[in-house]
DNA sequence: CTTGTGAATGTCACATATGACATATAGACT
DNA sequence: AGTCTATATGTCATATGTGACATTCACAAG
């Protein structure tokens, strides 16, 4: 349905992700697509593992070696922020290579 | 700084190196470890769908607007190679989200 | 031996991601 | 009201990743 297309496409934008080229403007390619899924899918899990085990962004910032604004914007899925880094967190969390291939393939972790 | 022995670690591995324990010689962490064996299985899994595919380097490089010479460095496990680029090829080969999440499982593709 | 094709490796200018920091927002509790 | 605590957002200097290019290597087939 093209519809949604559009309306996903202005929800992905409006977050910051630049994902159209003049000649897609109808809609984005199913590679495109899965990646910033995948995107999506390991920043909420990360949320989840979090808060799980009842840490702070703060100190899951600690834990990374990085800062508690970079840790909020892995969780709301800015586009700033690279898989590595995304996957760097779930592990800190005590998520396992399993885990991490179970979110990516859109499986709950 | 840490990060210099997972990059030197990286370079080793890449280059074939298989020694003893390297982890704890090295000083990597678990996490770091799990993070460099799913970059190498993304590596071996790219490098196994293209000759699948039976496309060469360079026109792999085409799909994915790269060049043929860092197509290569993501089959070799060059560290310079972030995962999202070899996600991108991994997409641009036919994979799915789910062959995705399998390899970073470290299940076969 | 030469030529051709695919792949590996090094370099470099430019682009993107990063941590640090400041600031803002939201809610809970006095 | 004010004051914690947790989270969100913006900026910026620097670190890291990138495509392009040149070169080199391997190994076929003429």
């Amino acid at each position: 349905m093209p519809s949604m297309n559009a309306r996903k496409r202005k929800r992905l934008e409006a977050a910051g992700w630049v994902v159209g080229t003049p000649q897609e403007f109808l809609g984005l390619s199913n590679e495109e697509t899965a990646l910033i899924d995948m995107h999506i899918a390991l920043s909420l899990a990360l949320r989840a593992l979090r808060k799980r085990r009842k840490l702070t962004q703060a100190a899951l910032a600690k834990r990374i070696g990085s800062s508690q604004s970079r840790v909020a914007k892995m969780e709301v899925g800015d586009p700033s922020v690279s898989f590595e880094l995304l996957i760097r967190g779930l592990l800190a969390l005590g998520a396992t290579a399993g885990d991490v291939g179970r979110v990516i393939a859109r499986r709950a972790a």
